[in-house]
DNA sequence: ATGGTTGCTCCGCAA
């Protein structure tokens, strides 16, 4: 088959980003997308609309008003409604499919807990609960065992490397890059023997990001970024990576998304 | 050191 051109992005509110779907669509071809933050409730999604877009299977995990994921796809897959309901809370931030390919492809899409401004799990429940998210995802994937034949996208909230931030001294305080939660976001890679097909094709020290700040005078100008969406592969596809793609100019565009596209395209 | 913007929804909260 074709290589698989597999695309995740933080949206935020897919039925105001519409437009800017179909601008991504039309750019970046993707087979499969991954969305985040699609604050929308399942009865209100834009499936009509996506459809036409020429993604014929869906499914979308959305609540109102925070949080929702969706996974888009032109190709046929099973929804995996036995994943864990993480937390307890019901409150959409994964979904997850077996893609109907060659050898089989299990898909997660995940949106991590952003976890509020203060990194203390005791002064700070929004931490915590980033923190207890984590913690439940990399039992259930050490549960599980390596990976197989197996994708994790997301806004994983984490920026690991001192080169997915624009001051890893500046930051190391703040949400996002705090030295736990970069050991909790490890720990979950490591749990899985998870490959960060991203950094495969830009390795540090180049500075790579994903996200910029809405309250930016000038964000390209200032380029205060972080790498807080990600891809992971299981090893037995590290060899099959073909090409990635961070689609900065999104970040550009008319009331744009605060995360810009990213695409992994894989030689299955 | 501080404040800055956005989206959804209900006038604050989460990011």
């Amino acid at each position: 088959m074709p290589n698989l051109r597999l695309l995740t992005w933080n949206i935020n509110s897919v039925r105001l980003r519409l437009p800017l779907l179909a601008e991504v669509v039309r750019e970046l071809a993707p087979d499969v997308v991954c969305l985040q933050e699609t604050k929308c409730p399942d009865e209100f999604f834009p499936h009509e609309a996506i459809a036409a877009l020429g993604f014929p299977y869906r499914t979308a995990r959305g609540m109102k008003g925070y949080n929702g994921t969706a996974i888009l796809s032109k190709l046929p897959f099973a929804e995996r409604a036995a994943d864990p309901n993480w937390c307890e809370r019901g409150d959409c931030r994964h979904v997850g499919v077996d893609l109907d390919v060659p050898g089989g492809l299990e898909l997660h899409d995940f949106y991590v807990p952003a976890g509020g401004d203060i990194p203390d799990r005791d002064l700070n429940p929004k931490f915590a609960h980033k923190l207890d998210f984590l913690a439940e995802v990399t039992a259930w994937t050490a549960a599980r065992g390596p990976a197989k034949r197996a994708v994790l996208v997301g806004d994983l909230n984490i920026a690991p490397l001192e080169d997915d931030v624009w001051s890893h001294r500046q930051l190391l305080k703040i949400v996002s890059h705090t030295p736990v939660e970069v050991a909790a976001l490890n720990a979950w890679a490591a749990a899985g023997e998870w490959h960060d097909a991203i950094r495969h094709f830009v390795p540090p020290p180049e500075k790579l990001y994903t996200w910029w700040s809405y309250r930016a005078k000038d964000w390209l100008a200032a380029d205060r970024g972080r790498r807080l969406d990600h891809i992971w592969c299981s090893q037995d596809l590290a060899g099959k990576l073909a090409r990635h793609h961070i689609h900065k100019a999104a970040r550009g565009w008319t009331q744009a998304s605060d995360h810009v596209p990213v695409l992994l395209e894989l030689a299955l």
